[in-house]
DNA sequence: TTGTTTTGCACAATCGATTGTGCAACAATG
DNA sequence: CATTGTTGCACAATCGATTGTGCAAAACAA
């Protein structure tokens, strides 16, 4: 029974019927299309017997549908793409669309190439996730007449759903300055900002709330109080020791901008020895339960994927992903009141 | 220029060729089908110009080849499989094939149902990483012609590449036993095995391995020192609570058999008083980076990723899927020498 | 019985790209 | 000039499923 993978035309002769009838009968349009119920029975039948699969590339070819949806994503390092993607499964899957989630490794020549290349499968849908270049992603979309959402990271050519950034660091700004103890020397008495990149939307919001909120509660901001170094923990690693040794220790407090930098905040603090790290108060912007059990406190802002995806499948859903909204959800803080 | 995905028929007209020189020129067979270089540089441009892209659909469906290979996983919720999707979409990009990963949620239906829509699709290879039932999701393939192989937990009916997790255990239960302070209760005294499901492949060989080694360093092994609770964080964490009751405090070591199970169980010790904690050691079959920073110290073991699924690809490279072969990766040891 | 409807299905065109083949136009050779 | 080769491309069949249409046979009506 090695045999090649069989067509409907192989089906319809052992059936005893034309490849039509069998088309019918296998994709639900045997009542349309008036076919006995006998011989429904039989085809069925024999379709289960011979483990019969529908060839989707010829199927999809004629019907001008592939039943494919895809999601793009930077990584798949962290937990808030990995919620994404599973997030993105089971809401894809309800829709009877078949998910297909590719990292784009924040390579925007990598994103631009994966795109196309969904596209050239006939995906009928794309979230986008965190693009490096969302509205690239957008025009082709466009030119294809993929409905397509942008999720994390907003575009200008397609409505955006993205956490509240602004009001996400805020309250964890307030939080970090609120559970900090004040310390003597001026340069250590200050919230550090870790992590991301400055010419990324998320960035430049969390910034722009963390920057109110110390401008706010602590008088001005400096600013080598922020250091947007980038995506790695190794960049996170680097730029904690460069401040560990200008301030001459640890400071105040550090808002770390990912989960990805915190790995290196946390190299680097492992090595210290504990009595410092408790004058240090700790924060990062996004979720991990292992973080959450630190040899010191972590507070965190966890952002709502359920709500993020849920918005951006019900935009997709119906159509309105061309006005180029923004939509924004309050992420959860995952810490108590004071 | 909002125009439906255009043809090879349109680019055709455009350049004043019929639709097979435009195909030939596309898929770089212009040379062995005689195009004059001028006709081709005037093809190219106009394909670039108006942004063409292939309908992989009738191409895959006309050369009976779609470029697609797949991967299914349990689950997007650990390190281990995001390292797993990282490096099959890197080794399958580098052979120029497009990557789909999709998680099965350790759901025999859902299992079986997504390999027959991959194949659906003609999938061409198909990676089948810690599958509940990888011997029917084999005959699947073999029925459609697709290579393919198991990891992480093996199958009869095509080669697995999986970690030695005999040998992993054993080093994981030793270092447990040799760091470990030895306690005057007599049940107290032991190691103590958490989490993973006793019908499954990798967790009987960590229990052998364990089991060996507890009975050669510290004498017989108790059945109540295995408790194979599942995949879930949740149940761990009631697992341990339990033990915790029954014991009156916790045990000299805990072998946690994944990183999840360690989730559950590093809730339930969050909320111990940190004295109780120092006197348990704690090792984690699986590695995680934050894990390692815990306010207690974690044994771990990191499976070698790179090396299982290169492996797994060489495999299917040279079709030497069907020989139903047992290949063992050692993985590494994430402790140093005593 | 004859005419009309309904039932049940087969036929053939089609989706878009690929590929074996055929054939002008031109060049090379004798 | 006639013959043979080469170049450059078009034509048409094909992949497997879908779907508009047509047409016997059966069922029903008159």
């Amino acid at each position: 029974m090695r045999k090649r993978a069989s067509t409907i035309y192989d089906l319809a002769e052992l059936a005893g019927v034309s490849a039509s009838t069998v088309s019918a009968v296998l994709s639900g349009k045997a009542k349309a299309r008036r076919i006995a119920a006998a011989t429904v029975a039989n085809v069925q039948r024999l379709a289960e017997l011979h483990k019969f699969t529908l060839n989707r590339q010829a199927s999809g070819l004629r019907r001008s549908r592939s039943g494919l949806i895809g999601m793009i994503i930077p990584m798949h390092d962290n937990r808030f793409f990995s919620e994404m993607s599973r997030a993105f499964e089971r809401l894809a899957r309800e829709r009877h669309w078949y998910p297909i989630v590719v990292s784009t490794l924040r390579d925007p020549a990598l994103e631009i190439e994966t795109v196309n290349t969904l596209l050239s499968y006939r995906i009928e849908q794309l979230i986008v996730t965190g693009a490096t270049d969302p509205d690239s992603v957008g025009r082709a979309c466009r030119a294809h007449g993929v409905a397509h959402v942008n999720v994390d990271l907003p575009g200008t050519t397609a409505t955006s759903v993205v956490s509240d950034n602004h009001w996400g660091a805020q309250q964890l700004t307030r939080a970090l300055i609120e559970r900090s103890k004040p310390m003597k020397q001026r340069a250590r008495n200050r919230i550090y900002f870790v992590g991301g990149l400055s010419t990324d939307y998320a960035t430049q919001r969390r910034v722009a709330g963390f920057a109110e909120t110390v401008t706010a509660d602590m008088g001005a901001v400096h600013q080598e109080q922020i250091d947007a170094c980038g995506y790695e923990a190794d960049l996170a690693e680097v730029s904690l020791r460069a401040l560990y040794e200008r301030l001459g220790g640890l400071p105040r407090g550090l808002f770390i901008n990912s989960t990805i930098a915190l790995e290196g905040v946390v190299r680097f603090l492992k090595a210290l020895p504990p009595s410092q790290m408790g004058a240090c108060t700790i924060g990062c912007y996004d979720w991990d339960p292992f973080a959450s059990a630190l040899s010191f406190p972590v507070l965190m802002v966890r952002q709502d994927v359920e709500a993020l995806l849920g918005e951006a499948f019900r935009i997709v859903d119906n159509g309105t992903f061309a006005d180029a909204r923004l939509v924004e959800i309050k992420p959860q803080l995952m810490f108590g009141p004071l």
